[in-house]
DNA sequence: GAGTGGTCTAGACCACCGG
DNA sequence: CGGTGGTCTAGACCACTCA
């Protein structure tokens, strides 16, 4: 574990489980020196990750502040795929309907800028939150990196099998959506009719050695799915 | 102009004037160091800051290389509206319905975390992108952090105006979103009917010193309006 | 194993906030 | 003005990729 990650690990537990309200002032970056025994400038990388996932705020000449909590409900569109680190997130799970292996059309072939002869798998499956249907999914994997997939595995986390055990690591991803207009063939799925809104999001992921090696379509249900974003200019 | 600041933009305009493809790799960061005369750290703060709006990545053992440029079309949704830094946009402009003073409701009040008896701007546009209708914003401003705004303000930037001439810093921000269906209110304005699909985001601004002074909800056309994201794990 | 990016350190100095 | 976060440096060492 490097020590910044862990830092910042140990710092934002140290926040949720004192449950310290928004606005409450950290030590100060001396103060954290001393407490985590490490270099200023990894007390300050540590801080900056933590800043830039919404958990505190700094202001220069002033302090180490605890940001808004996040808003009940929501997601967290980023971290809604891969890059979750931490606890608290809703109890999901999946309806698996199929788990292919086939070779890509046109369009998943480029965004996965496959080879002519390579195979992908295909998952099409129902995410469900707390019992509600969320959204409905069709992704790609590249057999190529992800040598082996089951239902079992869509049922539970594939990103956890993907990095735990085919030891893939997660670098990067672009994620496109807009609203959309339900058609007759999705909405089913989704227990809505056709012409109903509903927000589809595009994904691509990439490996840390710049690989994309999956892409998914999901169709999220418009009344149930809800994502926040935090961002900063720093 | 901080050093990593304008390293970070002298290297994204090098990319963007040769027009370099996506894979293409960048020169060592010992050859960074050399081109740019600065240390090895702000080389890296550079390019970290790259990596994260999109621009490169980098493979540790491999090298640095340029990222797939953003998709024909889809606006950054993290740069929509506060921390856009660059260039090559699209042109867009302005018709604005209303600009009042006013006191703020329960809700806005408790976004922009106001006092009692202050006041806010309450402004009303439609958002046009290249003559096509984007979205429709209704936004408020908190008087006591911008004290002075007009309609001719708000054809333009409002952000810009924020930041230049009131010199505010701007510090990050919460967006929260969902699909929804258009009421017949709204509707209207965007040349759809009730009922059609929607995005709906609503967003809080805060200043560099963490003080919320922007909360605006907008409505986008489901067509004509298309997002990215680009993430990171690092 | 050579080459490349990533982490970590100690320390100097700068920029900002608030009393 | 004192205290705080932010930048920048030079240099050591680690971790990964690829031929």
């Amino acid at each position: 574990m490097l020590k910044y990650q862990d830092v910042a690990k140990k710092i934002q537990q140290a926040i949720y489980q004192q449950n310290l309200p928004k606005g409450t002032q950290l030590p100060n970056i001396e103060g954290l020196i001393q407490q985590y025994q490490v270099s200023r400038t990894t007390i300050i990388k540590a801080l900056n990750r933590l800043e830039r996932h919404g958990v505190i705020y700094q202001i220069q000449g002033s302090g180490i502040f605890v940001r808004q909590p996040k808003k009940q409900g929501y997601l967290n569109f980023l971290e809604s795929h891969g890059f979750s680190v931490d606890l608290n997130d809703l109890p999901g799970s999946s309806q698996v309907f199929n788990v292919d292996v086939m070779q890509p059309n046109v369009k998943v072939k480029e965004y996965l800028q496959c080879e002519d002869d390579e195979y992908v798998y295909y998952i099409k499956r129902l995410r469900l939150v707390e019992g509600k249907v969320y959204g409905f999914e069709q992704s790609y994997y590249r057999k190529k990196i992800v040598s082996y997939l089951n239902k079992e595995i869509a049922e539970n986390s594939i990103f956890s099998y993907v990095k735990d055990i085919c030891k893939v690591n997660i670098g990067f991803s672009d994620k496109y959506f807009k609203a959309i207009k339900l058609d007759e063939d999705i909405a089913p799925y989704l227990g809505l009719n056709a012409g109903d809104p509903a927000l589809c999001v595009e994904e691509i992921f990439y490996t840390s050695s710049g690989e994309p090696f999956d892409f998914s379509q999901i169709i999220y249900h418009y009344d149930n799915a809800k994502f926040f974003v935090q961002s900063h200019s720093k």
